[in-house]
DNA sequence: CAGATTTTCGACAATTTTGCGCCAAGTGAT
DNA sequence: ATCACTTGGCGCAAAATTGTCGAAAATCTG
């Protein structure tokens, strides 16, 4: 399986020879503006190489539209050298830059190493930051900034749980049937007062609510 | 279509057994060894029942020969029911453990579970771009740019269903019939109602009509 | 074993969504 | 233009879901 390489640039030229280089190794996506860019993102790519100079809506302004929803790499690509446009860049959800002209052979360097720490991050996470709050999956820990917080046995399985799927709604059964295992009877309303035990906790420290409520759905943890 | 179930196990009467309960909900292939189930492999079936106590080839080593080559999910049948064997049988590409004895009620349950989940994942694609608009099918989150929109539970189903089958058409019984369930009574009347909300809180930000009224017909997500 | 902590449960309150009647507005054919 | 029919808009009440609380049951600790 190929990787898939998405590349967004209003140049045809650049366009063109970069598919006839990167084409025998990777699956490579062509754009020539933002709005055929977000068709195509149908598709999610395994990395994005992106146009700062573009007509209607720039580079910087669609990194910062799909950021947040498409976490893979993304490699701006810019004629521009000024400081600004690099930190602009990185700021808005971009992982790397490269300024045109540049060598193919650098370009894809970069390209290997993104995909090669990508691949890397699959390996099971044992922490997590979200603003102030850390989770150690490890020596099962929860700390809002300096201070430790105390959860029960039930409460962090469900912290777990939900915010190693951050971002993904799961109904009570669902939640229950993960963590209690599956046992005919059970009830998972429990789910709900863990939860709200969890949110309590948080909220002597912060006014972030992590479990979020989707209504007639289940819960979810705040992206 | 049903689903096909692959039961690997040494001990025949509880393949008979197995055949005899699922067989009419699923279509059942049997094998006794891991040679027998490689072969059977030829086609690959939607969840595998295996179990680890086998002579020559063992269960756990036959997953981790198959697992990276095939992603259904793997349900382990043990009688030992040590910790260690759960994390072995997990660690080698395992999705779920279940004693024997069992009870086939508890069997069929988490078969369903595990096909239910499967199937959330397999559906098309999980993100939608569409100009502005971006819907997140796995955290049944609307946005529109950067700001997110707020959709009831129904209201989103039907966003899912219209734009998950974009241009074409569905009158109201039909789309009624999907979401509600085909439970006789209720009135389709309910679903204009509710694509006036969505409507309504689709103008706010853009004078694009992305649900249109297809006149003596239905509605259609805009394409 | 006694006391503390965690987990579970049931009932009720608060909130949000859903369903539906009614009439206005829009559409197409004659 | 008029008629027959379909769709859109509004508001309120019923229904469903979630949040809260107190307390019992289970589990852990020393």
């Amino acid at each position: 399986m190929k990787y898939k390489i998405l590349i967004i640039d209003d140049e045809e030229m650049i366009l063109s020879m970069m598919e006839k280089c990167l084409g025998e190794e990777f699956s490579v996506y062509t754009a020539e503006n933002a709005k055929k860019a977000l068709e195509l993102l149908n598709v999610i790519p395994d990395i994005i190489l992106l146009d700062i100079n573009m007509p209607e809506m720039d580079g910087l302004e669609l990194c910062q539209l799909i950021r947040g929803h498409i976490s893979c790499p993304i490699i701006f690509l810019t004629a521009r050298v000024t400081e600004g446009d690099v930190i602009k860049g990185l700021s808005v959800g971009g992982d790397d830059y490269i300024t045109k002209p540049f060598r193919m052979d650098e370009l894809l360097a970069r390209i290997s190493a993104h995909l090669r720490r990508e691949e890397r991050k699959g390996t099971a996470e044992n922490l997590r930051f979200d603003e102030e709050l850390i989770i150690d999956y490890n020596s099962r820990t929860v700390f809002y900034g300096k201070e430790q917080l105390d959860f029960s046995n039930k409460e962090f399985e469900i912290i777990r749980f939900l915010s190693q799927n951050a971002g993904m709604v799961f109904d009570r059964e669902t939640i229950y049937e993960k963590l209690w295992g599956y046992n005919g009877e059970g009830d998972s309303i429990v789910v709900k007062e863990h939860i709200r035990k969890i949110r309590n906790k948080l909220s002597v420290h912060t006014d972030k609510n992590y479990i979020e409520t989707v209504w007639g759905v289940g819960y979810k943890w705040a992206k």
